[in-house]
RNA sequence: GCGGCUAUAGUUUAGUGGUAAAACUCCACUCUUCCAAAGUGGUCUCGUCAGUUCGAUUCUGACUAGCCGCUCCA
């Protein structure tokens, strides 16, 4: 890699997000799924230009991460697997969650968070009565809060008898019947909680002729699994030894509640993730860090500015159990600093869980020590489709542009980095009726075509030829003009996108800019 | 999943209970010697499904989608 080749964007006007929406459908980089039918919520299809801009991250990430370094190996695994990887993984129980809403508040608990108890009164005869219900939230003292609430509820009503002692159970206990009685915390009264629904964010699917639950199947809702799955695989093939990194780019999917932010939060989605196995006595936050910043330097070599990038350090009480440390490299998006890349030091928690749900040891044996251990993992995980936002985001600009009649007007103009850019070089013939111009460029084009994603375009006046490339992001046009033809040298107009200026070259000038410009 | 607002051409918008428009874009032709030139012509539209009505893009309802706020994001 080497340093970002972009030049920071301009200060404009915030980017809209509405405004780069409609740019990315006017220009074909992205539509809503589905459109003819209404649309479908929270998917995505991307069009010509997002395609090659997609495939071209996808392909700069994977040649840095994996071909271009000796210590990281690529695999693609299936996006269904055995259920239970999922399982082992702790997303099935983890998607699970049973969720209860108050229909008047509006608040939402975790079912397994609230907390109910009859209120069960003893009359003189000796005869139980339940004669409503209390409900608190959980707390060190749930159970005492309960029987606070049943004393109140008894005083309240005038009930006559003795309050036998309360049982508290979570939601996920209670049947539909009492559900309606249960009061619920926000407004004291009964009948405006739901029963609690399941939010499995898992896609389920079932293998097979039988649509039993013996046949039940997950799309994958990260590609990490796949690694883990197959490490002793690689671990026995691929002739690598600690530490070392798998590498995979593919498809996840999550039933997102609620997708938002046009592609940010999608159902599907794509995902670049590295698993780097590491010794177990290694200093493994030295690692982390070292993860951390590669990414931010790959981030900025495909022409993300520093400015839109910072780090979020999870708090230590806030990780998950098996992680010693998370941090996420967050990105500027307009509707707020968003995640875009969590570096996660998840210790050996995924290969131990693995290897005791198979039964298979997923161990390496150290030629130092003779003793063989599980190796801790750091984990760099990012989506495909946030760094196509991000660089969306970062690379729109709206700009004034004064003509040298001294009118103004704007220029939009998509400062994409060379390396991802969706046409590298747009070959432009200064006008299309001279056929000697036309000749001139159409075998410049077959030429470049050859090597790099080229546009040719001979419709309309120069300068709107210029501006359809801006606003596609192509960095450079080339055009031929009449100086090719009649003076020597076969030069031609190369016109920077950035900066609009012009300067002459030779095609063997062009070509080593790309050379350089484009790895 | 809840609430509020919204839905007319590729984009941004006007408009109407009686066969729907503007600007820009896009395509073709003419022209054009470097930054969205001009002329002529052309393609494309009332989110979906019902209801009311002689007739619905317009009124009503449901659905779908979008935006905003909650919630959620293991």
């Amino acid at each position: 890699m080497s340093d970002a080749t972009t030049p920071a964007p301009a200060a404009t006007a915030p980017v809209s997000m509405d405004n780069l929406v409609a740019l990315a459908k006017r220009r074909g980089f992205i539509f809503q799924s589905s459109e003819i039918y209404g649309g479908f919520n929270g998917f995505f299809d991307y069009g010509p230009l997002g395609a090659e801009l997609k495939k071209n991250i996808r392909d700069c990430w994977w040649a840095d991460m994996v071909q271009r370094r000796d210590d990281v190996v690529g695999i693609e695994t299936s996006i269904i697997m055995h259920p239970k990887v999922w399982e082992a993984s702790g997303h099935v129980a983890g998607f699970s969650d049973p969720l209860v809403d108050c229909k008047v508040s509006k608040q939402r608990y975790r079912a397994d968070q609230l907390f109910f108890s009859p209120v069960v009164v003893t009359a003189a005869d000796g005869v139980a009565q339940t004669v409503g219900y209390v409900s608190a939230l959980e707390s060190e003292n749930t159970a005492g809060e309960l029987q606070t609430a049943a004393e109140s509820f008894k005083r309240k009503k005038a009930i006559q008898g003795t309050l036998c002692p309360v049982v508290a159970k979570d939601l996920t206990e209670a049947r539909e019947d009492e559900i309606a009685l249960i009061p619920s915390p926000a407004t004291g009264e009964p009948g405006s909680l739901t029963a609690p629904r399941a939010f499995n964010m898992m896609f389920q699917t079932n293998v097979g002729a039988m649509t039993d639950g013996s046949s039940v199947a997950y799309l994958r809702p990260e590609t990490a699994q796949g690694m883990f799955v197959d490490f002793k695989n690689v671990v026995d093939t691929g002739r690598v030894k600690l530490p070392f990194g798998i590498a995979q780019i593919g498809k996840s999917f999550r039933n997102e509640i609620t997708p938002r932010n046009f592609i940010f939060r999608s159902r599907e989605f794509e995902q670049m993730e590295m698993e780097y196995f590491i010794h177990e006595d290694a200093d493994w936050s030295k690692v982390h860090e070292e993860w951390i910043a590669w990414c931010e330097a790959w981030l900025k070599s495909i022409g993300l500015p520093d400015s839109h990038l910072s780090r979020y350090a999870h708090p230590k009480e806030k990780l998950a159990f098996y992680s010693r440390g998370t941090v996420d490299i967050m990105f500027k998006y307009p509707f707020g600093v968003q995640e875009l890349w969590g570096i996660a030091a998840r210790g050996s928690y995924d290969l131990t869980q693995h290897a005791n749900a198979s039964g298979k040891p997923q161990e390496v044996f150290d030629e130092a020590t003779k003793k063989k251990f599980v190796p801790h993992v750091i984990e760099p995980a990012v989506g495909v489709d946030r760094i196509f936002l991000a660089v969306l985001c970062a690379g729109y600009a709206e700009e004034a542009v004064t003509d040298e009649k001294g009118n103004t007007e704007t220029r939009t103009v998509l400062r994409l980095s060379p390396r991802i850019a969706p046409v590298k070089v747009a070959v432009l013939p200064l006008l299309k009726n001279k056929e000697v111009l036309v000749a001139r460029a159409q075998a410049l084009y077959k030429k470049l075509q050859r090597r790099y994603a080229v546009f040719y375009d001979e419709t309309a006046a120069i300068g709107r030829r210029y501006r359809r490339q801006d606003e596609i992001g192509t960095p450079w046009c080339v055009t031929i003009d009449f100086d090719t033809i009649e003076k020597p040298g076969d030069t031609f107009t190369l016109r920077d996108r950035d900066t609009m200026q012009q300067r002459r070259v030779t095609e063997a000038e062009l070509f080593a800019l790309l050379e350089e410009q484009v790895y």
